[in-house]
DNA sequence: AGTCATCTGTCAAACCGCAAACAGGATAGC
DNA sequence: GCTATCCTGTTTGCGGTTTGACAGATGACT
């Protein structure tokens, strides 16, 4: 007899898993399926149907013994446990190639996170629109945040300015921040931050890349040191 | 008395840091520093040494107990584990806002993966040029690969051309996939992918908030179910 | 009705990764 | 030379995560 959220104290290694689960089902109920069973559901996510269940253990039962889960009611749940169930307004800072790329990815606000400002240092970007959005001059950063109520910054400014950056968004009352500069960043305990790396990601698959070839060339890669 | 390079049956987690381990070193090589302890290094990426020396501790020594590292030993050691010592020739498939995003960032090239390629099938965009690669039509796809030997292969695709793009890639000799569509990919199992969800980083940091907003407010979210 | 197959919720054991502790080497200062 | 300090390489214990197993419930079929 849960709460019917206890969503705190939830491990980490769960929370990654629960948007793949409401990406699924979503996609699930798009096409019209209205029942999934655990095992489905996780063989198409390429993972143990056990772990699903401990999963979604943590939030009680989303449906009874014997019978299988309702799509509807998972993607309903899920929702409200990650909390898009209503809006997340977002801002981006940083309006580069890759605030730009961001702000024009329409999956964002489909997925519940409308774009509620977009900002940059620099005047030349300053006025041009992107989605129904003017790039707006720093200086606005505050007000605006405060006034559309944002709750998740994303940072694509140059590592000089991200910890700046950062900082002035939490004391407008940004909880939660998405960062792609490469450093780390200092906030308030009650801040998230969640540091997305690109050259890390290729760099792992770099490592998996000439480990496979050292494993097929015989695991005699180069030997020169 | 370990082989020089013992690469593979690494733990995930180990590989993980790898790169981050490389990014801060070559940062304190640009500012002249030589020597640096792991109790150092460590605290700087906000991890415990103990972890750092484990993880090194998989490749054998990089120093002697009584000296703490060189910068450039570690550095070298670190370029070569990883595998872009040498150029790992990448391609982006897939020119919208992501991939042209991608294509833009500098720190690719700079961190060892030279853009050889970039692919659409718009014939609007083919002969566009980004940093002195034109858009070329995805019948040159095989072709090209193969001959500047393209290593990695990025996805910026739709979700519903991704298996297609994933499989001409690895039919070309492409053996490590980095995929931006929300979708999962059957590959042989020579092939690494890997799968960077952009919805997913953001999904997870709205769950912190809204877990932080709760627990601030005497964790009684909204009650309405 | 009865049997069988399927499914969820739950628990316990195996597994893995992290962090602290330890042993031994190197250097600086006295 | 000796001591104190700092450092790495290595081992050990602990906590979290994953995996497998089981009990109870449901519906389909005979």
């Amino acid at each position: 007899m849960e709460r019917s959220i206890r969503s705190c104290d939830v491990p980490e290694a769960t929370i990654q898993r629960l948007p793949l689960y409401l990406e699924k089902l979503k996609l699930l109920q798009a096409i019209g399926v209205e029942d999934v069973s655990s095992r489905q559901l996780a063989e198409s996510l390429d993972i143990k149907a056990s772990q699903l269940r401990h999963d979604f253990h943590y939030f009680g039962g989303f449906s009874r013994p014997g019978r299988p889960y309702r799509v509807a009611v998972l993607v309903t749940a899920l929702e409200q446990i990650i909390g898009v169930d209503h809006p997340v307004p977002t801002a981006i800072v940083g309006a580069g190639h890759l605030g730009q790329a961001l702000a024009n990815y329409a999956g964002l606000e489909l997925q519940g996170f409308p774009l509620r400002g977009i900002f940059d240092a620099n005047p030349k970007l300053q006025g041009l629109e992107i989605r129904g959005q003017a790039i707006r001059d720093l200086d606005e950063l505050e007000p605006v945040c405060r006034r559309e109520g944002i709750k998740i910054g994303v940072i694509t400014v140059p590592a000089s300015s991200a910890q700046d950056v950062a900082t002035r968004l939490v004391s407008a009352g940004v909880t939660g921040l998405m960062n792609f500069a490469p450093t780390e960043l200092k906030v308030p305990d009650h801040v998230s931050v969640r540091h997305e790396r690109l050259t890390v990601g290729f760099m792992a698959l770099s490592f998996k890349v000439k480990c496979g070839e050292a494993r097929l060339a015989g695991e005699e890669p180069d030997a020169a040191v």
